[in-house]
DNA sequence: TCCTTTATAGCACGGTCATGCTATTTTTAT
DNA sequence: ATAAAAATAGCATGACCGTGCTATAAAGGA
């Protein structure tokens, strides 16, 4: 079997460990039993516990930022113009990814938010967690300016501010949906969202 | 010494060695030579080391509380009534109480959210951490009715979905701050918190 | 003073862990 | 067929952990 593809599969029984038992519960000999492998199996591919653990974020991580992409590049192609009403719907959609909907999802989330929060004490982690938060506020940034050129933001906006505004909104959904699981379903997650980018617009377009 | 002032003692070093180190470092060990003690002296007050994480985090939760309950009261104290002004900036002082703007408060995020996170697979952290989430809801709820009543809120607003992402813009700004640490200082998080109470207001009275 | 209670301290056991190292099986190339 | 390489499996060691249990010191009341 091809060596990048047992890594994956070893770094999806990484996040089946972590959602269902927690980072801390994510040691070589669970994963190594999760994966249906013995430990030096597992070990042949990674060359110790560390290793494991930055493929497998760097594997979400990837995963995560794949899907944002494929939806922003969408959004921005110029060469495939979108109607006003298609690109706000795509700008939900996109946001969209991002947050828990379906148990898929959720799952996602659940092991970005264990690795961010190993990553304030693990500095081999540190890169990768910042990562993609820079990544995601660039994005929103990007789709805010696009918004403001199309004349679809409130002119007095602060898009720096704003931008900051909509990631802190999208992970608050994420953190509340994973650590409080079953106090914030799907349908409430998309409200909050939608009634954050039509407070985002002017009162003339909405 | 008082036994309950003994136990607060080792819960302050259970929050250092967090913040520090991480919880899954927090082990009675680590805490005990943190606190100065021997580990059977932790022991004597407290049963285990579930006991003393419960406690942890239940010290925690009450001083955030507290925190909170301090000007909620002020706020929605009817005898002592206060101009509109204050109002807005009683909001915001405590809502900021939320908010990591200073070490201290920033390492009680960090503590708080690192039990929060652990609550997720530990079942005798859960009611606490679901505790403080239910009591920041219905303290954004009643801000914001209180708001509605003084006519400071937009009239199409739905206080269900505001109250959530009211909610989830202050987890989020937490998560990064907790998370991401110097990427988020204390004035964008207050400009980003205005920000989104001034887009609560209707137009006229900004 | 003596005795009981409380506080402090620490040993020892069994468990889990990462990891260095080796053995066995399977695959691949020649 | 055979040698080399890759994959799978597992043992042994040392470290850290929670906890049952005991020992020593301090404090307080008779």
């Amino acid at each position: 079997m091809d060596p990048e593809e047992r890594r994956r599969l070893v770094a999806e029984a990484v996040f089946r460990v972590v959602c269902r038992h927690g980072l801390e519960q994510t040691s070589l000999r669970n994963v190594a039993a999760e994966a249906g492998l013995a430990i030096g199996s597992v070990r042949h591919y990674f060359a110790g516990h560390t290793e494991l653990m930055v493929f497998a974020m760097r594997e979400m991580s990837a995963r995560l930022i794949a899907r944002l992409t494929a939806h922003a590049d969408r959004l921005l192609d110029p060469s495939a113009p979108l109607t006003p009403d298609e690109q706000r719907e795509t700008v939900v959609r996109m946001l969209a990814e991002m947050l828990p909907l379906d148990e898929e999802r959720r799952t996602e989330v659940v092991v970005w938010l264990s690795f961010a929060a190993a990553a304030r004490t693990r500095p081999e982690l540190r890169a990768h967690a910042d990562e993609l938060y820079d990544g995601l506020l660039v994005l929103t940034t990007r789709i805010l300016e696009g918004a403001r050129r199309a004349g679809r933001l409130r002119p007095d906006s602060d898009i720096a501010v704003e931008a900051r505004r909509l990631c802190a909104l999208l992970d608050g959904l994420s953190l509340e949906s994973a650590f409080h699981p079953g106090r914030l379903d799907a349908d409430t997650m998309l409200a909050v969202l939608r009634a954050h980018l039509a407070a985002l617009t002017p009162a003339a377009a909405s």
